[in-house]
DNA sequence: TCGACGATCATCT
DNA sequence: GATGATCGTCGAG
């Protein structure tokens, strides 16, 4: 079994190639703006299918009112979200939707990244009809949005917890994206949150239609 | 054990 | 712009 530099992962091109470790337990706030460019790449039944991250959300774990993690300590649900930097925290929200985090930082700390958009790669026709959306329907209704990614890469529960730097459901290098072309300001659908909620933690690509609402100027 | 509520989306008007 | 769908989770009692 080859090591180091010559090992069989990294005679992949960089873009297919899975974040480490040291990319994801880092401050959420730098993990969510490296992610975007990044390929979120999904294997189910043989199937390949990859988006484009082109937008995210941090969440900062205890203090952060917005986070699940804000009360310092996990509970049935919120376990994972305490777990090291580089696995998944999937949960349901309004019974309906699942949404799809990335844990970043330390262990015990409850950071993650919220993936809110997605830019069709490949297996854009499974991603389709995994969202059975119609004919006419543009490409970028298909993940520009967090319940769509999940609904459109078939993520659910099962997921949570997963490895994204080893498996089935993982994040690879694809191309990182220059700050000049990166839009900062507060996260969507956290009013309830007081002063976290005015916090500029939402990332995204400048000019990019698979972002999940406009963004403002 | 109960009640309130949510990191959303599609479908109306 | 407004609304209904739908249910797991969590804190309060």
């Amino acid at each position: 079994m080859p090591v180091g530099p010559d090992s069989a992962m990294s005679t992949q091109p960089r873009a297919l190639r899975p974040l480490t470790a040291r990319f994801y337990r880092r401050d959420p706030r730098n993990v969510a703006r490296g992610l975007l460019g990044r390929y979120l790449v999904r294997e189910s039944k043989g199937r390949k299918l990859v988006l484009r991250i082109v937008e995210t959300e941090a969440y900062l774990g205890e203090g952060d009112r917005a986070s699940h993690a804000w009360r310092g300590r996990p509970t049935r649900r919120t376990a994972t979200l305490f777990r090291a930097g580089g696995c998944a925290y999937v949960y349901l929200i309004y019974g309906i939707h699942h949404m799809l985090n990335a844990v970043a930082g330390q262990q015990g700390v409850g950071g993650a990244v919220l993936i809110r958009g997605g830019e069709p790669i490949a297996g854009v026709a499974t991603m389709r009809r995994l969202r059975a959306l119609s004919a006419s329907a543009s490409d970028s209704a298909i993940a520009s949005g967090p319940g769509k990614i999940c609904q459109a890469l078939a993520i659910d529960r099962s997921s949570d917890g997963v490895d994204l730097m080893d498996g089935p459901l993982r994040i690879c290098g694809g191309y990182p994206v220059p700050g000049s072309r990166v839009w900062v300001g507060p996260r969507v659908g956290v009013d309830y949150a007081g002063e976290a909620a005015a916090w500029p933690l939402r990332f995204a690509v400048l000019g990019n239609p698979n972002v999940s609402r406009p963004l403002p100027a």
